[in-house]
DNA sequence: GCTGAAGCTTCCCATCGTTGGAAAGTCAAG
DNA sequence: CTTGACTTTCCAACGATGGGAAGCTTCAGC
């Protein structure tokens, strides 16, 4: 299997599988003479391992350990827990966030009429040299948490 | 007012300032004859709107609209009101992903006893050879929302 | 006036996950 | 042998932010 076959049956691109390989996260591939790599079954489930554990949210660093935990017939299930549960926890605290945001930026929506005039209460606030304009945004002194949606769309 | 003073009276750091002037977000700042950049009140208020605006989840590309509609007197507040709108679509669409997930997520640690056996639900979800197992993580066909929580904690 | 500290300047690098592209080599079918 | 589809490597970008170095300016204290 070269690296286009392995990318459809796994689900991850060619492109990133090179770089699961450059950065250590999967193993070096082996390589036909001519310097193509080739996978076996083997190496397709673990791409596929990985790619479900994107979709679920773990960064590559916990993955790296998860696939380790995999691999390792002796680990206890605690383990995996641990750093599942780990993850779930910054999951809800990310959604928390949001749903924060989302609160008062739909608050600031309902009030702005939208028609022909000037005046704009979302603006205004976001403008806001009064205090009370400040408790629908500076919400609890907020790390800055960049709503990335889907990877940029490629066209 | 220096760079410094600036970033204390907004909340934006001084290098994101000068970031946000290099990318063309705010205007170049008005230089002394040192080459410190001077900042007057008008900035200030650009600044800390900005920053609102990012504490809302606004990307800087919907920033640059914002601020324009700001300045511009004439806006209807429809203008705003519907990219506002779209920003809060986006936030809510985001937020059901991540629901998705911690749901899917909770439901495998759940089943997880998390002692010392070795066997995992956890792991086998993710392993998935049979199709069952798809269910829990095959969300829809999945973009690959990378959960980004809180910029790197500095040191 | 001199010295040192604090603040400013620019420039480059790192993060994180992913994609894009260019230049070159390989393979299989016609 | 040519063509086209695939592969290789390398380099760069995205978005927002932070870290740090090397060199300049400003100001306070003596």
């Amino acid at each position: 299997m070269n690296i286009g076959q392995a990318a459809q049956a796994s689900g991850v691109s060619a492109k990133m599988i090179r770089h699961y390989e450059a950065t250590g996260l999967i193993p070096k591939a082996a390589r036909a003479y001519s310097g193509y790599r080739h996978f076996l079954e083997r190496d397709i489930h673990t791409l596929r391992f990985i790619r479900r554990a994107r979709v679920a949210g773990f960064s590559t660093a916990q993955i790296k350990k998860l696939l380790s935990l995999w691999q390792d017939r002796q680990r206890p299930a605690r383990e995996v827990k641990q750093l599942a549960a780990g993850h779930l926890t910054e999951l809800k605290a990310r959604i928390s966030e949001l749903e924060l945001i989302a609160q008062a930026l739909s608050q600031l929506i309902a009030q702005c009429h939208g028609d022909e005039r000037q005046d704009c209460p979302i603006l205004d606030t976001l403008a806001g040299e009064d205090d009370d304009a400040k408790k629908f945004l500076e919400l609890h002194g907020a790390s800055h948490p960049r709503i990335r949606s889907k990877p940029p769309v490629k066209k």
